[in-house]
DNA sequence: CGATCTCGTTAAAACGTTTTACAGGCGTCG
DNA sequence: CGACGCCTGTAAAACGTTTTAACGAGATCG
């Protein structure tokens, strides 16, 4: 019913109109109830549209109306230790939270992977706003989404910029990890952090280095390029763990980083988690999957997706909202590379 | 530059063409590069929009030529068996490599949950085309896109469709599974299918009957609501554990049904893999992270994926394509579910 | 009873772009 | 030298919807 062999031209709001003997303006309002139209006017109108197979042009609704009903997530993290086909990350894990999220404030979510030319995505088409995840403080996407002032909610932290933010506790992460490590016997780790500016980072290298000075241990400091990636994370860990034979606990916010350093002792023929002791901050399928498990933390991402959701629609109705809400604590997830099973 | 501070009126095309002294067409022109525009004219254009910060309305745009610039991927899975926050699957691990060679191609992926409201995104927002997964015979999402002519690329089976399919061998993953189960020993295994029309389940089904037949097995089929999920599959499961006391082995293609069986046979207090193997079709987290892990199929649904956006990009372009496109033959992955380490 | 208000409806404008049809200039060919 | 074609540019139409301003009819009020 609804098309003709011929591929015919779409039936539009005018159609319905003639059909029902009424104005484009009413059938509108009708549609969308911006105005009360009389039960009877109503009547004949939906019957047209149900006759004729009307179905809205979306294109030409969120061009007069600018609205798009559609938002973004964008995440920054080079592919090698984000997402990656057969390593669903951080990126996925809110991605699925949040669509779902969205979806439920009748809002697309569109998904974009960290590829060179992602930025073409805010070129080509109309999102009402976005997602941007741990935004480091030069961040490609957050220069744009600011210059084109697109409603952005940033998860972790703002990156520096007036964004809201869904915060994380860095400071307890950070402790919880610290902590754990010392528990499980630890008494000279290493720290292998990315070389960006990220919060993570630098949050967990501040507290690391604090904890560090009050116990008197010597810190070890590995910085690296995230582009790096895993095999990176394993080449440079094992040069350290030559130089340094005292390291007995090596920690990473990235999980990339964690599970290079796993190989990385193993190659140097120390057990996990007798002789060196690894934990990583993102609970993973990096983690999971790590032989041994890696112990980690509950970021609780399907939480904190949600909350950044809430917080982009009060956004996006340019209401005010708070310049950050608290994400979830995080809750330690005690594994084998840490502890004797 | 680009905003002024009482937000001021976006900058259109024909601001561009009054600054640099041309038409608007011109500028279009000199932007899509449509139409070969002198280069002195050219570099006006060029100035006047580098200088103004105008960045053209993708709405409008969309809504001009009618393309979207954006393709959606759905699957009719119920959420228990599918994607969740926590445990990313078969949809978002083909979302993530479909989203990368999507974007390679200048298009947006947008990610439809399996929610009960999935279907407004047709209605709210203006797609090319889509990527439909595992579809049933009767499914919902179909029937809507070919009411609207959506072009669209079904993964693994058309479901009775004409629609372009990216084809999963299933009588050969059946094989791989039937094979392998006999291989580590099975001699009298039930088949845990859905109870949807899916081609999984039907092709599962036959093959196992027909080897049930050659080998003079007696069968057991098990066939549950997809909705159930991990929980209904343990219950079911113990039930048929206690009534066959033979069975020494469970193949399912849906690896959450897998891994109900797996408590199953741990409640029941019987081994895995010694007294029952157990063997699933998708190697998802649900499988790598089972304790023991699930022997199951790398499915290579990156290049799945990828494979399906190419056919999809053809299919938008009104060319002509082949009907159904062999994915990559799936592979066995061994894990201590079926054999001792 | 005239003025004012409310209600349902409508005509027309507006959104920003691409595309079509045409115009003028200039070179070329017959 | 006229006809024709090519090249660069432009005016105007078109896309389908929402929104604004206005309109007529009836009700209400002073």
């Amino acid at each position: 019913m609804t098309n003709d062999p011929m591929r015919l031209k779409r039936v539009s709001i005018t159609d319905v109109a003639k059909a029902a003997g009424v104005s484009p303006a009413t059938v509108s309002n009708a549609l969308n109830k911006t105005r009360h139209v009389e039960a009877e006017t109503l009547d004949r109108v939906m019957r047209a549209v149900r006759e004729l197979g009307y179905v809205p042009n979306a294109a030409a609704r969120r061009f007069r109306t600018g609205r798009a009903n559609s938002i973004a997530v964008f995440s920054s993290m080079p592919a090698p230790v984000a997402a990656g086909p057969s390593k669903l990350g951080f990126l996925m894990e809110i991605a699925a939270a949040a669509a779902e999220a969205a979806l439920h404030h009748g809002l697309a979510l569109v998904l974009v992977p960290p590829v060179p030319n992602a930025a073409q995505v805010l070129r080509d088409t109309s999102i009402d706003g976005a997602l941007l995840i741990e935004p480091s403080a030069d961040d490609p996407f957050g220069q744009i989404l600011r210059d084109r002032n697109i409603p952005t909610v940033t998860i972790g932290d703002s990156g520096g910029s007036d964004m809201p933010c869904i915060q994380f506790d860095y400071p307890l992460m950070a402790r919880l990890m610290l902590d754990h490590l010392r528990d499980a016997g630890a008494r000279e780790f290493l720290l292998v952090v990315g070389s960006s500016k990220r919060a993570t980072h630098a949050a967990m290298r501040s507290a690391y280095l604090a904890q560090a000075e009050a116990t008197g241990m010597t810190p070890h400091v590995l910085e690296l390029d995230e582009e790096l990636g895993e095999a990176g994370a394993t080449r440079m860990v094992a040069e350290i763990l030559r130089d340094r034979p005292g390291v007995d606990g090596i920690m990473s916010p990235v999980d990339a980083f964690a599970s290079g350093a796993l190989q990385a002792v193993r190659l140097a023929g120390r057990r996990v988690p007798e002789d060196i002791r690894v934990i990583t901050r993102y609970d993973g399928a990096r983690a999971r999957e790590a032989n041994p498990q890696l112990t980690a933390l509950n970021l609780k991402l399907d939480r904190v997706a949600r909350l950044a959701i809430d917080r982009l629609i009060i956004e996006i109705a340019g209401g005010v909202g708070p310049a950050t809400t608290p994400a979830p604590a995080p809750a330690l997830i005690v594994r084998p590379s840490t502890v004797i099973a």
